[in-house]
DNA sequence: TCAATGATTCAAGGATTATTGAACAATGGA
DNA sequence: TCCATTGTTCAATAATCCTTGAATCATTGA
């Protein structure tokens, strides 16, 4: 990811709106979601709601496509993945000081390795 | 980290000098950098580098003091450490595409990653 | 105290972005 | 074909953000 696509998807993820679709996106999974749908869970207008998927289909976090008379929207985990990506290793130069911040509380770790040496984890 | 503070993030570095700024800073270490510095690396106007450091100030991603008769910014870690956090457990849900695409240099939770996979199939 | 240095603040402007409602396009069923 | 459904586009307005230069503040040394 370069940082003009860096820039847009700081930009799309800076808007209240915005922000709440990429997250009802990346839980409703791959299938997405319909724009009316979206527009009904955001509360906001079907042109308002039409703006804003625009805007996060240009920066490239979310992708569309037509499904019968639905436009169906869906997260792009790939750009989000580079995103993170990018502000880790890019922007914050891959400091110490932020991937000590970033410990995966979810024990990843610990399960990994114990499955690789045939423990069962809890 | 909250929503709002997340939202702020993202709008402070969605701004390309702000986004150099930023970066300049992480490479500076703790030591950080002079205002004047800032400006001229930046090539920007005094007055300008100003109103995007204080943008910055205000989202917590840089923090200031004054030493002598300069004022010397540098990078907040811990809030770019929850910034991080915030995109990839809030944000993105602590999905598995996108963890995947988040691979420590020793690949230690590529297993972990590969598994759970299956997660995001509807 | 005075002058010089380093930086911020302020006001004015220009540019970009967000919101709204009306008009328009595409699809599928009767 | 006609019509209802589903979304987008457009134009106008409102709101925010960015830039610039002049004025101001804080610190230090003479």
């Amino acid at each position: 990811m370069d940082e003009r696509q860096a820039l847009t998807s700081f930009a799309a993820l800076s808007q209240e709106t915005r922000l709440a679709i990429v997250r009802t996106l990346v839980v409703a999974g791959p299938g997405g979601l319909a724009a009316g749908l979206i527009a009904e869970r955001m509360g906001v207008s079907p042109s308002n709601v039409s703006f804003h998927l625009k805007e996060l289909e240009r920066s490239g976090l979310i992708a569309q496509r037509r499904e019968s008379r639905s436009i169906v929207y869906s997260a792009s985990y790939d750009a989000l993945a580079d995103l993170v990506k990018f502000l880790m290793e890019d922007c914050c130069a891959g400091h110490p000081m932020i991937r000590e911040g970033m410990q995966r509380p979810d024990g990843c770790c610990k399960a990994a390795a114990a499955r690789s040496e045939g423990d069962i984890v809890a």
